[in-house]
DNA sequence: AATGTTTTCAACCGCACAGGA
DNA sequence: ATCCTGTGCGGTTGAAAACAT
């Protein structure tokens, strides 16, 4: 996946680095540390320019760069990170031990952002076209349903967690009800929300998902807790992508109702909420008995 | 199996900034 | 104050890999 190499007009070597590029630029910096990224290629031998040298160390060879999946940890800290500075990566980076500036770039704009813009690959297969994008006045933060943790592993309410057991979100407490799909009364109500908003969205925007009529949005501002870093809202779509809203995104869209909030109420079911690992959900699941 | 499409990610490019002359 | 140089950052590119048809 890499431009193969070629050399410029300037006689510079430019594309992938072979093994051999790779063996001495890592041997003279461990050696004799980077010194000038502008005078090091000419002193290892490298027909390189600096800049180039100084990215592969960085990105590649430097010890301790940490290369292949996030953990879920990591993309939580990612999104955390990215809804409080923006596109600073490399101050992301600087938080996230091993991984470069440019790998958390390539992860937001590949998986975080291209799901927020409702467009993950595995829509493909079931009928989404690009049409299909939100609009910008509603854009979502989608995250797919990762297969390697599930909701019990996430929350354990209990053993079974059944795919069907569902958590009420009403007006300005949380409740969790593991009754299965009988929708019995919840078993513990937890007042962590400090203001809670009930969507209402123009769904005749481009894009927009409209949600089954049980699948309505569940947004809630912020949690009550010190940690404003949490996600300020989560909802998820007709295409069963669970979705994290950060006021950022709002854009209008959706309708403050907390002055009217006698009888809305949003659930998410867990089957949907499956491998949803959000932080919001690790509140959750602390503030359950 | 062949072909087309999408995703991934290493590398490049241009710009901004800091520090020194 | 201005210019020059080196460095770092963020956006973008493009070919390989993965996936879909």
């Amino acid at each position: 996946m890499v431009r193969p190499p070629y050399v410029d007009s300037n006689g510079l070597k430019k594309g992938a680095w072979s093994d051999d590029e790779d063996n001495k630029l890592r041997a003279y910096v461990q050696r004799y540390g980077h010194w000038n990224w502008r005078l090091l290629p000419k002193y290892a031998g490298l027909a390189r320019c600096g800049k180039s040298c100084r990215l592969r160390w960085v990105n590649y060879l430097k010890p301790g760069v940490k290369r292949g999946n996030f953990s879920k940890e990591e993309e939580a800290l990612v999104v955390k990170l990215h809804n409080q500075l923006g596109n600073k990566w490399s101050a992301i980076a600087a938080n996230l031990p091993g991984r470069t500036d440019n790998e958390i770039k390539n992860f937001w704009h590949t998986r975080i952002e291209r799901r927020r813009n409702g467009n993950p690959a595995h829509k493909k297969a079931k009928g989404h076209t690009a049409a299909d994008k939100p609009s910008s006045k509603a854009q979502v933060l989608t995250q797919d349903k990762p297969s390697e943790l599930t909701l019990s592993e996430t929350l354990t309410l209990n053993e079974s967690a059944s795919s069907d057991s569902l958590i009420n979100l009403q007006n300005s407490t949380l409740s969790v009800d593991t009754n299965s799909t009988s929708g019995s009364a919840s078993e513990s109500q937890v007042d962590c929300w400090a203001d809670t908003f009930l969507g209402s969205t123009d769904y005749s925007q481009e894009g927009c998902f409209q949600p089954l009529p049980e699948e309505e949005f569940l947004i809630h501002s912020e949690l009550s807790t010190s940690e404003s870093s949490y996600p300020s809202a989560l909802c998820w779509n007709a295409d069963d992508d669970l979705s994290i809203m950060s006021p950022d995104f709002w854009g209008g869209s959706f309708v403050s109702n907390t002055s009217n909030s006698e009888s809305e109420t949003s659930y998410i079911s867990t089957q949907e909420m499956g491998g949803f690992y959000d932080p919001f959900l690790e509140y959750i699941h602390h503030q359950l008995p």
